[in-house]
DNA sequence: ACGTTATATGCACCTTGTTGCATAGTCAAC
DNA sequence: GTTGACTATGCAACAAGGTGCATATAACGT
């Protein structure tokens, strides 16, 4: 659905092989859209034959040779177009709910090992989002666009994971009283 | 990964025909796990050549015939091992974020109406959660373990759309202001 | 007669995502 | 000199999901 605009929202704040995609993918963009390398590699031609970037090869000493992409006017256009059209929520797809359900059935005992499981997840990562959030943003946003659109990002994993640990509380107890 | 498994589930509550089936995923269990009627018609197969379902066609006057699938007791002991097995939390794929983090690029104001729009599906899901907690659950969730279930995965809703909420409004007034 | 809605089931094609495998150069450590 | 880590790119097969199309019965209204 949209691995090729997240593709083209990554090459338009600068250009980039499919290594260092792959790269950003794991870290900043990919708190919110994950691609393994051999989508990465897949989705590139596809992009640059629908004329949405350009490729450059680049000979490196030292390193293996790579291919440097970048967005064209006609990226740059589609992305606008996208950014613009109504997109409707993920489908909600949450396995551990299916399991809470389950354990409904089957006991609830089966489950709690996994809902503490996501519980220690989430809130290593709320952890880390708060850190961030701490030492890059300790005076508020500012005012730079760019910089409160990095804030919001950011503020959504803080609310997201935050919302699953009080779920998981108050789950285990729950499920642990008699 | 696990719309067999989410089958299984429904199929545990009791038996059911394909229509059934996706009546209930456009309602209740459909609140974590979405599923079309094409994909659903395409697993029961499978589910029962992995002998996890049974299949017995049903003559029915006035309706066409259709075939009604019950769980086995190999399905019963899949769905067990399902439970107790680790299952990763989905990966995060949130297309809005994607836009924001575009919208760094090309201006702030072609995602404000995306981000309002966005709003107001979350209030709307929100608002419906809220009234079953209100009125199904306005002494709490009791003793029965179902119900408990039951409430838990109600909650798990609340919390999720609460969350988008309180983020939709805090981006509006960010990217609203000077 | 004719269209609509509800019940009931499916195929074909295409896109997206995952898993496993394969290759190849450079550099540092052991 | 071999092993492992990092850079760099890909293919093949499969599983999962989405879109569009197709079919059939029967009730109900107009």
């Amino acid at each position: 659905m949209s691995l090729k605009h997240a593709i083209l929202v990554s090459l338009a704040e600068r250009p980039a092989s499919g290594y260092d995609l792959v790269s950003r993918f794991d870290r900043s963009i990919g708190y919110f859209w994950r691609a393994s390398h051999q989508q990465m590699y897949r989705e590139l031609p596809k992009l640059e034959a629908a004329g949405w970037v350009s490729a450059e090869a680049v000979a490196q000493s030292g390193k293996p040779d790579k291919r440097v992409y970048a967005i064209t006017d006609a990226g740059r256009g589609a992305l606008t177009e996208w950014l613009k059209a109504p997109v409707g929520p993920e489908p909600v797809r949450e396995s551990l709910m299916v399991k809470v359900r389950g354990a409904a059935l089957l006991g609830a005992a089966h489950v709690l090992p996994e809902i503490r499981r996501h519980r220690q997840l989430h809130a290593d990562k709320l952890t880390l989002f708060q850190q961030i959030e701490q030492g890059d943003f300790s005076n508020g946003p500012g005012d730079d666009p760019t910089r409160r659109c990095r804030y919001l990002a950011l503020r959504s994993g803080v609310l997201y994971h935050h919302s699953w640990v009080t779920w998981c509380d108050e789950a285990l107890a729950l499920l642990t009283t008699g």
